[in-house]
RNA sequence: GGUGAGUUAGUCAAGUGGCCAACGACGGCAGACUGUAAAUCUGCUCCCUAUGGGUUCGGUGGUUCGAAUCCACCACUCACCA
């Protein structure tokens, strides 16, 4: 049982410092029942989460199995400063009406995944609005200017001359108090907050609570183009809230390689079983384009159940194997004749007339699977089915 | 506070008085080929019923027949010095 929760919890992980910690935590659950701690931390900035966040939601969801509970911290008041981490440039700071419309949408979806009974939501602003000035300022004597510039991308900013604003220091230095604060066993969190976390361990170290926690790391997922990582800015996510048909659809257009990349991180199959997958595609018997599908249909299921995800498979099929149109589409009317540029706009498939010529001209567009070629061509009375590219379709109504 | 450099389309980045809606790269869109994959090849990539017109090069004013390019002021960024 220990051995496989084991197994189970480092499963995908890209780092752990610390395991032996992990372990006996382990053990006493095990031998006593004693729960523990597991921390993570949330930026309310994208309230919408996608296949990225899920990785390492379901790794905490691996830990409920074993006895933890969660602490899932939503970090409204370090939001308002922006994680420096991975950024170029300073971040933007949120007003505090946005991070608490964001907060609110996050924990709906949260608990897709995760087990309510085992989860306490906390928000940071809670403690760190207790501080005060010189609660401030003895967390900012535990740290030193010259070992924040060691990481990375202060470094990297510092050295190129880009601007750093003396909040993002504090940014660090409040996540680490975080974990002062809540009394944290292990925090878990993606590899580019290494530094993030291990300030955990500092930090609890520096407040002398007694422990240190162990810290996890996941990869971070890379997004649809499988080069920068998924996310809402980069538009190359997979969004949980996401259409059965639209998320279906995204996991096909993957790469092969990204594809073993998210059997990895995403699939519930065993290590065991993906290898054995692996293998079938590497001697012939099984086709790519199917062990695909099969990502594609386990991921949809986990967010809209069974049934939805067959749909979503069939409907796939009809429109792109066999290209018919797709069963729902939106639709729009209008009264009297329309030129066809003019209409593609109104349907939202076109982002200008100007865009719209061109497509006509590249034979990009289609009336009821009829490739257009006049871009003068004005319809009349009647029901069209408009397509511009493999993708967007709508139907118009003409009065 | 002082000195210097800079701000160009989604991003990076050329352009230093007319030939500039502005080289190039990336990204994006579309076409061919496919497994709506990747790779590759090709075209497009400010707006407008358009062999034409309109609005763009941090902001505001100015010089000029003519400005992304010259001048003034403002805003922002960076470097060095304090």
């Amino acid at each position: 049982m220990l051995e496989e929760a084991l197994r189970e919890i480092q499963r995908g992980t890209a780092e752990i410092i610390d395991l032996e910690g992990i372990e006996k935590l382990l053990k006493a659950y095990f031998k006593e029942g004693k729960n523990y701690t597991v921390k993570a931390g949330f930026d309310p900035t994208a309230p919408d989460l996608h296949l990225g966040h899920t990785v390492l939601l379901q790794k905490l969801a691996t830990f409920q199995k074993y006895g933890a509970k969660i602490q899932f911290l939503i970090g409204d008041f370090t939001a308002q400063i922006g994680d420096p981490t991975g950024k170029s440039v300073t971040r933007k700071t949120l007003t505090q009406a946005d991070v608490l419309e964001n907060a609110k949408s996050y924990k709906e979806q949260v608990f897709k995944i995760l087990d309510p009974e085992y989860t306490e939501v906390v928000f940071n602003s809670e403690w760190i609005n207790q501080l005060g000035a010189s609660g401030m300022l003895s967390l900012t004597t535990t740290f030193n200017v010259a070992r924040m510039l060691e990481r990375d991308d202060f470094d990297k900013r510092y050295k190129s001359g880009t601007s750093i604003s003396i909040s993002e220091f504090i940014y660090p230095l409040l996540q680490g108090y975080d974990s002062v604060h809540l009394k944290s066993d292990i925090e878990i969190g993606g590899t580019d907050q290494k530094f993030n976390l291990l300030m955990g361990r500092h930090m609890q170290r520096a407040y002398e609570i007694g422990k240190e926690q162990s810290v996890l790391m996941m990869p971070i997922l890379e997004g649809l183009d499988g080069v920068q990582k998924m996310s809402k800015s980069l538009n190359n996510y997979i969004g949980v809230t996401d259409h059965p048909n639209d998320m279906f659809g995204k996991v096909l257009s993957i790469s092969d390689e990204l594809m073993w990349r998210y059997y990895e991180l995403l699939s519930a199959k065993a290590l065991s079983e993906i290898d054995a997958i692996k293998e079938g595609v590497a001697n012939g018997s099984l086709h790519p384009k199917k062990v695909k599908e099969d990502l594609a249909l386990e991921i949809v299921e986990r967010f809209w159940g069974t049934s939805e995800a067959q749909a979503a498979k069939e409907e796939f099929e009809r429109v792109h194997a066999k290209s018919e149109i797709p069963t729902d589409i939106d639709t729009f009317s209008v009264e009297g004749e329309i030129w066809i540029a003019k209409a593609l706009v109104d349907c939202n498939i076109c982002p200008s007339t100007s865009q719209a010529r061109r497509d006509i001209k590249q034979g990009a567009v289609k009336i009821d699977q009829e490739k257009v070629s006049d871009e003068q061509l004005q319809l009349t009375q009647g029901e069209y089915i408009l397509q511009v590219g493999k993708r967007k379709f709508a139907k118009l109504r003409v009065l």
